[in-house]
DNA sequence: TGAACACATGAACAGTTGCTCATAAGTTTG
DNA sequence: CAAACTTATGAGCAACTGTTCATGTGTTCA
């Protein structure tokens, strides 16, 4: 029931998609969202996996927790990142799978 | 071979992946595929589906062209557009899917 | 308590985006 | 060809985005 004829949504579900694929689709997010896809990750291992200031990790942090993509944890001074739930998975994964099926067909 | 350790990819991949994503990521654009995903149209019907001016819509429709998204084929004064691959279609409905998911489990 | 550490926040700013308006370009038909 | 119709393009602009810099907040430990 959740397929098919999804396509009749109303533009309250579409906001809602668009608000989720722009999430993905700015390369630091992106890079965090792959790196914690690897597990859990503070702050600062997230600024090792970028090329950006911790200042900007921590803005888009708390971005991607504003749209329910990551949640935290405080464990000391550290606080510890981690993906939501498996629908962020299931999207970096397609999208890399696409992104990948696409450069493989062009350099054919 | 497409999945699993995919995200051990590098900075053109993801690079890639943010690309497709923001194409999706505009809510005007979304309409245009949902739209399309009913099957092709003309600039004209997009625009009823959509609420911004004729111009605009071509515009967004020169960006999905330009990223590969949809593709055109003219008849005659139209010119008919369409889904360019099944990817699309796949990430629509991903996107659809967990956006209604994520306002059932919100409203619960 | 105070210094050191880890992360968050606010301001400011350059760059980008998406839109409209005006107009051009391509196609059909009288 | 000229007029009507459909789509595309360019300029201009307000709004938004992602970043850095400076500083604030929360935590640990001597």
């Amino acid at each position: 029931m959740a397929n098919a004829n999804v396509l009749f949504e109303n533009d309250d579900v579409i906001y809602a998609a668009t608000q989720i694929f722009d999430a993905l689709s700015d390369f630091t997010r992106f890079q965090i969202l792959a790196a914690l896809s690897q597990g859990e990750k503070g702050v600062s291992e997230l600024q090792e996996v970028t090329s950006v200031s911790q200042s900007a990790i921590s803005h888009q942090l708390r971005l991607l927790r504003d749209r329910g993509l990551v949640t935290a944890r405080r464990d000391g001074q550290r606080v510890i990142y981690s993906l939501a739930d498996e629908h962020v998975t299931t999207l970096l994964n397609v999208g890399l799978e696409h992104a990948a099926e696409d450069a493989r067909v062009e350099s054919a």
